[in-house]
DNA sequence: ATGCCTTGCTTAGCAAGA
């Protein structure tokens, strides 16, 4: 059974691309994030088309986020049931696994943060605090857990192309990175460090100063898996060959796998 | 480097991303 995130950085945009990826990589479950659309402009008939299913949570402009799958999404639930949020940034739902047990899984757009000292960062530490509550009620309930996304942090200075330069700006900082070590404290593990991975392995590229020529990234999209998905972990990797499109995202999927 | 590029919104130049 695969999974896959993808920020896509607007879907009216990456439409073509996502339909291509999915054409190519028929994962059972695709996050998508930043589709900057309104809820009622989401492309289901797209998918429908292509033979996916899909629940998302739209919003104008900004945020946006979307689950692609090959079966129905089951008890879908939009946003953090633990936090009253303006923006649209989570979405869950149950699969069925091939083995008849299931899989919870949680698509995410965690709030960037913008710099240390600003508001949205507050915001930031406020709406990891409240996802921590509920992935931790998730868990409770369901032993095949995933969370995967666009969680604008790194975990250390592995994803970071430039550590010494960018340590505490944004995305590097400890307050972020005690965060994510608390989720992970739940019993998460990062499915993409099991498995062994090329040099300076990153999953986001400015679009500026041919940072992605260069390899200048930063690995902040991740897929978390609970202890029973690790136990049947068999692949997980950064797709960057997306990233190489005609007008791509500045974001490369990022693919994980279990064998059941 | 308060810059670079790409979105959306609007239609000239911001706001936001990361």
């Amino acid at each position: 059974m695969q999974f896959a995130t993808w920020n896509v950085n607007s879907l009216n945009i990456r439409l073509p691309q996502v339909l291509d990826w999915l054409a190519t990589h028929p994962v059972d479950v695709l996050a998508l994030q930043e589709l900057k659309m309104a809820d009622d402009k989401f492309p289901i008939q797209a998918f429908t088309e292509a033979g996916w299913h899909a629940a998302w949570l739209g919003q104008k402009t900004y945020n946006g986020v979307a689950l692609i799958s090959k079966q129905p999404a089951r008890d879908v639930q939009r946003n953090n049931p633990h936090f009253t949020d303006d923006h649209a940034r989570l979405i869950a739902a149950t699969f069925d696994a091939p083995n008849g047990e299931s899989v919870r899984v949680i698509g995410g757009y965690f709030p960037n943060g913008q710099a240390p000292d600003s508001d949205k960062f507050v915001y930031k530490m406020a709406w990891l605090d409240a996802l921590r509550t509920w992935v931790k009620a998730e868990m409770q309930t369901q032993p095949n857990f995933l969370i995967m996304g666009d969680y604008n942090i790194t975990f250390d200075a592995l994803d970071v192309w430039d550590p010494e330069t960018l340590e505490g700006t944004i995305h590097c900082t400890q307050a972020e990175r005690d965060q994510l070590q608390a989720l992970v404290a739940l019993g998460l593990t990062d499915s993409v460090r099991l498995f062994e991975q090329p040099e300076k392995n990153y999953s986001w590229w400015d679009y500026r100063d041919f940072a992605f020529r260069r390899n200048r990234g930063l690995r902040i999209d991740h897929v978390l898996i609970s202890d029973a998905l690790k136990a049947k972990a068999s692949k997980a990797y950064v797709d960057k060959a997306p990233r190489k499109n005609e007008r791509p995202s500045d974001h490369a999927p990022v693919v994980f796998e279990a064998t059941f």
